[in-house]
DNA sequence: CTGAAAGCGCTTACAG
DNA sequence: CTGAAAGCGCTTACAG
């Protein structure tokens, strides 16, 4: 028995002199109560060191107060910065999250989200790994959970995110608008929404302009990034739209491993605008998609439907922007 | 009422034609029950969808199978590295771990411990937020909350980090072998026992080569770093140990924006050895301290206090190692 | 506002 | 191995 407290709600109660039930209105501030006694009862929580029980109160009220936030990769700076973005909005609430880290695995994504399951939280934050499928979200729902994706998409559910397309097409369009006539796509070489929006927003810039598209996959990888890109024929593409910072960060050692000027001989463009990307060198040209923001809104999301979880299902898209600063060449 | 699933261990037991006890030991595999028993209760829980409850479990055993992870800022790529280690090390053992992000305000800290507290968690890994007096862990000790400090310790108390000194030395007589007389060192403006164990490892390599140290406090920034660095006068350090990776990362800019060759003009060494390090152009030379394996150590570590928490305080200490790649001329 | 009572879903002895 | 019983610390009606 390690109970880290032996005072119980019934000690607090006997302490402040009322009965059990007016105590626990009391300790959350019920406006049922007179002033006083909720003063008198917490005075006296205060006196014995009392600690809410909130697993104990799950049991009989159904809210654990705590959620899932699944990621596919927490090493990844834009996912850490949307976990802190959930953090923060979450801070307010009084709620906790459980974080779990799936690599991209989908075994690795269904066993947390049976662990969190077991652990009876009120809901859950949802990045799916590469390759989920959309049946995830059915399942669960048959589970009684509240599931918010993140990010990473379906057709269906509740959803906050950015829109992939239209930022790959802004920067595209941007690079197009610069002069330049070969530019090819970097990335996308994993089999999410994500990839696949973002190279459709490039190619329907691409195809707008009457260019010829060209896509060169790779994962997101600074090394493979690099390699890929210091490979590239001096004749080869003028500029690179990336799939996010981190292959364009690769684009731009790859092209400074073969002598070549990031902006002049090349340009480049990123995509989610994680903080090094303005203290990159060059600074980055990238389309700002507010890791923190879309955090912030996929856990008030989270938090409307476990309050009403017969609430329509909404879709929060925070709307992407192009940030330029030298990489493209335009400075 | 919401619970996600009416069915209880009851009804396994009823559908099994065996009793409670006997279900509640079958579905945890209890030895002491015949194979077939334990195979036809879990074919039964399977049949109808049971989950375990964890938490009405904990009422009774103590045990919520979760623990909190408190980092001071999960945007920086080494706690990132150090939140997948511990992740990793956590799935093999059912547990489950709340995550909090300080952002290395000590209000927030103690409000978090307060809401994992709540929350019973079984222990709780930290990595203190700068600034936090020792007695915190005496407070966290009498919530009877097993506590394994993380990285940044403190005299007592169970710890995973790793030597600050030792590494922090081991980088400056590198740069003392390669003939730099004239080495400065960038960071460790925070509060924290590492940057004055790491600010002291340099110290001390100084002092026994007999040459004088300089001290450039700046804050783990690369925005902060590229520009001391870029207003440093050609006749200032030849070499400098910088605090982490990200500090590093910014010297290496701010020499490129003063076009001054990294390595050749100015050498330059960082401490972690994030994913980044190895992949930076010029690729750098850090020390190496395992984020991940501290994270694990650590995770293991709080596991072993969980279990037997009357177990002699241990200290886990990953040895720093040095990591030669071209930031610092040597290659 | 109060007080007694039931119940959330488990685990834990304990007598068979 | 089984079965009945008590209890973990709350919340939830409900009658006063």
């Amino acid at each position: 028995m390690r109970h880290a407290t032996p005072v119980r709600i019934e000690d607090v109660a006997r302490e402040a002199g009322v009965a059990r039930s007016t105590a626990a209105l009391a300790l959350k501030g019920s406006p049922r109560l007179r002033q006083e006694t909720v003063a008198s009862v917490r005075a006296a929580a205060g006196r014995l060191g009392y600690v809410y029980d909130r697993l104990a109160a799950r049991l009989r009220s159904g809210r654990s107060g705590a959620i899932g936030l699944v990621v596919c990769e927490i090493t990844n700076p834009f996912y850490a910065e949307l976990t802190a973005g959930v953090q923060a909005a979450l801070e307010s609430s009084g709620l906790v999250a459980f974080l779990a880290n799936t690599e991209e695995s989908r075994e690795r994504q269904q066993l947390m989200l049976e662990r969190f399951r077991e652990q009876r939280v009120d809901g859950v934050l949802l990045v799916p790994a590469a390759g989920t499928r959309p049946a995830l979200l059915d399942t669960v729902a048959r589970w009684g959970m509240p599931c918010v994706t993140v990010v990473r998409g379906f057709r269906a559910g509740a959803h906050a995110g950015t829109d992939h397309r239209a930022g790959s097409a802004m920067a595209t369009r941007h690079l197009i608008g610069l002069g330049h006539r070969h530019i090819a796509y970097l990335g996308a070489a994993a089999d999410s929404s994500t990839s696949r929006q973002r190279l459709a927003g490039y190619a329907l810039a691409m195809r707008e302009a009457g260019l010829a598209a060209r896509h060169l996959p790779c994962l997101s990888d600074i090394g493979e990034a690099a390699s890929i890109v210091a490979g590239l024929p001096r004749s080869g593409p003028t500029a690179l739209v990336c799939f996010n910072d981190t292959v364009a960060f690769g684009a731009t050692v790859g092209l400074a491993r073969a002598g070549r000027a990031v902006g002049r001989d090349v340009a480049v463009t990123g995509f989610d605008d994680v903080r090094a990307a303005a203290q990159w060198h060059p600074a980055l040209t990238t389309i700002r998609a507010g890791a923190a923001a879309i955090g912030d809104a996929a856990a008030r999301l989270l938090l409307e439907r476990i309050a009403d979880p017969a609430t329509p299902t909404r879709r929060v898209i925070v709307a992407p922007e192009l940030v330029i600063r030298s990489s493209c060449g335009a400075a």
